[in-house]
DNA sequence: AGAGAGCCCCTTTTT
DNA sequence: GGGGCTCTCT
């Protein structure tokens, strides 16, 4: 193929191109060979990306079904199709391969499942049954679950499979990692249970694909023949599996094109690599990168402001972002005495905006974390402002949900025994743990599922008469609802086995007030259900693509994380809680080092940058966090913000002075020893001085009060841990304490250097 | 079996 | 502080 069709005078009419800076226009027309498209935050990149798509179907290079088109959330899937379809018409729905990394690699998986020892149909199931599926087997193992919970071995495997370990794969390093030495044989265990129940977690979806391109050389080819392009969203989001996923599609004909922003890498807690997108251009050599730099969205100084806090940061592939826009006011940064006037702060600016007209959907709050939220409801509540929290639980995730879903999986694939077991006793109908478990037995000496078991248990004298009635009566249930799901669509068959199953019934006599929201719920899913021809197409839907945007168009504030604001943006954002301790997290202090550091930096890029006209950055001087009171001193982050760019201001100027008359250095040792520690921590720089400066931050880098505060967690010392002793941490190794506070220590590691942990993990040496 | 009492944990979140 | 979980008592 060559570019003759499209010459450029042809070019600037079409309207595809016409609007594009040089930089996106390179992005869409560059369609052979490897591209990195290096995208700052605001700078058109979904719409290089689209057009992009569109440009290979409208100049005929591609039809839509031969382009891999990969997002990481169903929203941005959806955004492009939309976007697609209205650039190049309803062409686009013949996009089958455009689609998030999990529901692509199901739709495949659905193929080739008999390679990997899956039927067909086989079920996803999501972290509550993965972790129930957990709890059983290190039951089963006479593991404590106590000393190993459950969680920490789901993490484990999710964290393997990110990184496209197979049981096999563990080094000794990983098998350790959980009940000694036990990590792999229970990996392997896991992996066994799911094929016996035929399912996946989503981990699996992308890990049995790879092994399958991996292993079967004509299936690889199939899909890099019919793949002529790739394209990837937030590539810098990819883990380890889907990266090499990638690579073995796009290997053979290297026609990828990869968009992301090192500096918004946010999620390497999940497995997110960002050597993938800084090792791009090994990967693919000859790759050609193009920056889109010039920002449409933020005004200059919000530029500057976070280009120069980014700039703290070493391993950038590195870029700068410019505006033609004139300039606007400048980041402006307030200081508090505590949370509740943080939210007070925060709501009359607010309610000042909104009398200037204002909208408030272009108003957002943006945290570090959830716990953060409550302040401003209750503030919000309070004064009767129209809000909205973005995230916590989603429509399917919910308990009503979930039960119903089970009924579905149960007709739909009778080997589903987490489903089973989910619903057998739900609503109570009299068969508890002890049906239960002779049902287990019997279903694991004929090596069937528990539902062939429960139909066969009833011919025997195992159970008592009336668990066998009641259980024989289910069964009758479940066979005559699949046969309804023959004739009927799935809707009406959801409806159907609500009433029969009796759940609707024992909703209806809970008479609680949440009973009548779950009874909604389901007339919602059931309603959701009218869209899909076959249970088989809903059940795959609802567990990867459905998410719950309701559609809410009242005009609210919105209150989120940090995370979940990437790739939104917002007249006038609010960032409270800039304190070290809040953001950056402790956690982040604590663990992971400059690596962890960064992350973080990179996540207040993310946030300051979501502001078109206005940010406001607030910090409190105290605030409760899980129920004790906690003092703390700015963000380091509020340092790093260039001087020019910035207006500070504080409401401390009675309660500094309080707050130093109480603060007495001697009370706190951490005070002392967070002074004295090298950096981790980045105290230098003309930010840092000039934080220093500010009234609001007269030196200590931690404060205590009197009686409670973040040093005094109460309980007594123990006395055989006092300075200088030499102890033992399970994690850290050997040490030597070098301040005692209450319960948390300050410990001198050999090898891991300081830390500060809380005395129970400790041990004399 | 269901309800009350103690116990433990506690960033970020998608699929 | 508070939610979810388990254990125990009735």
């Amino acid at each position: 193929m060559t570019d003759t069709r499209s010459l450029p005078s042809d070019l600037d009419s079409n309207p595809l191109i016409a609007g594009l800076n040089a930089p996106q226009r390179d992005a869409v027309l560059t369609t052979e060979g490897p591209v990195l498209m290096l995208a700052g935050a605001g700078t058109g990149k979904t719409s290089a990306l689209t057009r992009r798509l569109a440009w290979l179907v409208h100049s005929r290079r591609a039809w839509p079904s031969e382009i891999l088109c990969v997002t990481f959330t169903n929203k941005a899937a959806r955004e492009m199709r939309e976007r697609v379809a209205q650039l190049i018409g309803p062409a686009v729905e013949g996009m089958p391969w455009l689609g998030t990394f999990h529901a692509i690699a199901a739709k495949m998986l659905r193929r080739h499942a008999e390679l990997v020892g899956l039927e067909a149909n086989y079920t996803i199931i999501d972290t509550d049954d993965q972790l129930r599926l957990i709890k059983q087997l290190i039951q089963a193992e006479g593991v404590d679950d106590k000393r190993w919970p459950a969680k920490q071995l789901a993490g484990c495997i999710d964290r393997w499979k990110n990184r496209g370990l197979n049981p096999g794969d563990l080094d000794a390093g990983e098998n350790e990692a959980y009940a000694n030495g036990k990590g792999r044989h229970f990996y392997a265990l896991y992996q066994e249970r799911l094929k016996a129940v035929n399912a996946c977690d989503f981990g699996d979806l992308l890990l049995h694909m790879l092994n399958i391109l991996r292993q079967h050389r004509d299936v690889l080819e199939q899909y890099q023949q019919r793949f002529k392009y790739v394209m990837v969203d937030e590539y810098q989001d990819t883990n380890q599996v889907q990266y090499l996923w990638l690579r073995l599609i796009a290997q053979a004909r290297r026609n990828i094109c990869v968009v992301g922003d090192d500096d918004q890498s946010i999620y390497s807690w999940r497995g997110a690599e960002v050597a993938n997108i800084l090792r791009f251009e090994k990967d693919f050599p000859g790759a050609k990168v193009i920056r889109l730099e010039q920002n449409y969205r933020s005004t200059p100084q919000i530029l500057s402001a976070a280009s120069g806090l980014i700039n703290e940061n070493s391993q950038r592939l590195g870029k700068t972002l410019w505006t033609e826009r004139h300039a606007g006011d400048k980041v402006h940064i307030i200081g508090v005495w505590d949370a509740p006037e943080e939210a007070r702060r925060v709501s009359d600016e607010i309610e000042r905006l909104e009398r200037e007209g204002a909208p408030l959907d272009q108003i957002a709050i943006l945290v570090r974390a959830q716990y953060q939220t409550r302040e401003f409801e209750d503030r919000f509540i309070s004064i009767g402002m129209k809000y909205r929290i973005v995230g916590g639980f989603r429509f399917y995730e919910r308990a009503e949900i979930r039960d119903a879903l089970a009924y579905l999986r149960v007709i739909a694939q009778p080997a589903d025994d987490l489903a089973f077991e989910r619903i057998y006793n739900t609503p109570k109908r009299g068969l508890g743990a002890k049906a239960l478990e002779k049902l287990h037995q019997l279903a694991r000496r004929q090596g069937t599922p528990l539902s062939k078991a429960a139909i066969e248990i009833v011919d025997t004298d195992e159970l008592p008469a009336r668990a066998r009635n009641t259980l024989l009566s289910l069964m009758r249930d479940f066979a005559r609802w699949r046969d309804l799901d023959q004739t009927e669509g799935p809707a009406e068959l959801m409806r159907t086995v609500l009433d029969e199953s009796g759940y609707t019934d024992a909703l209806q006599a809970e008479k609680t007030p949440e009973a009548n929201g779950r009874q909604e719920n389901l007339v919602e899913l059931a309603r959701a259900m009218e869209e899909y021809a076959s249970l088989g197409d809903f059940l795959e839907h609802v567990s990867l693509v459905m998410d719950n945007d309701a559609a809410d168009t009242e005009e609210k504030v919105t209150i989120m994380t940090m995370h979940a604001a990437k790739g939104l943006e917002f007249d006038n954002v609010f960032l409270p809680g800039w304190e070290d301790g809040v953001f950056p997290s402790q956690r982040a202090l604590d663990e992971g080092g400059l690596a962890s550091l960064e992350e973080e930096r990179r996540l207040a890029y993310v946030a300051i940058t979501r502001a078109k006209r206005k940010c406001t950055i607030l910090h409190a001087a105290n605030r409760r966090i899980y129920g004790q009171w906690t003092s703390s001193i700015p963000s380091r982050f509020v340092a790093e913000l260039p001087d020019a760019d910035v207006e500070s201001e504080t409401t401390l100027t009675g309660g500094a002075s309080l707050w130093r008359a109480q603060w007495s250095e001697h009370a706190d040792p951490f005070a002392d020893a967070a002074r004295n520690q090298p950096s981790r921590i980045v105290t230098r720089g003309p930010g840092w001085q000039r934080a220093a400066a500010r009234e609001f931050d007269a030196s200590p880098r931690r404060v205590a009060e009197s009686t409670r505060s973040a040093a005094s967690f109460a309980s007594k010392p123990r006395t055989d841990l006092a300075v200088g002793a030499r102890v033992f941490h399970e994690k850290f190794g050997y040490g030597t304490v070098a301040a005692q506070e209450g319960n948390k220590l300050e410990i001198e590691f050999e090898q891991a250097g300081a830390k500060r942990v809380l005395d129970s993990f400790v041990k004399p040496a």
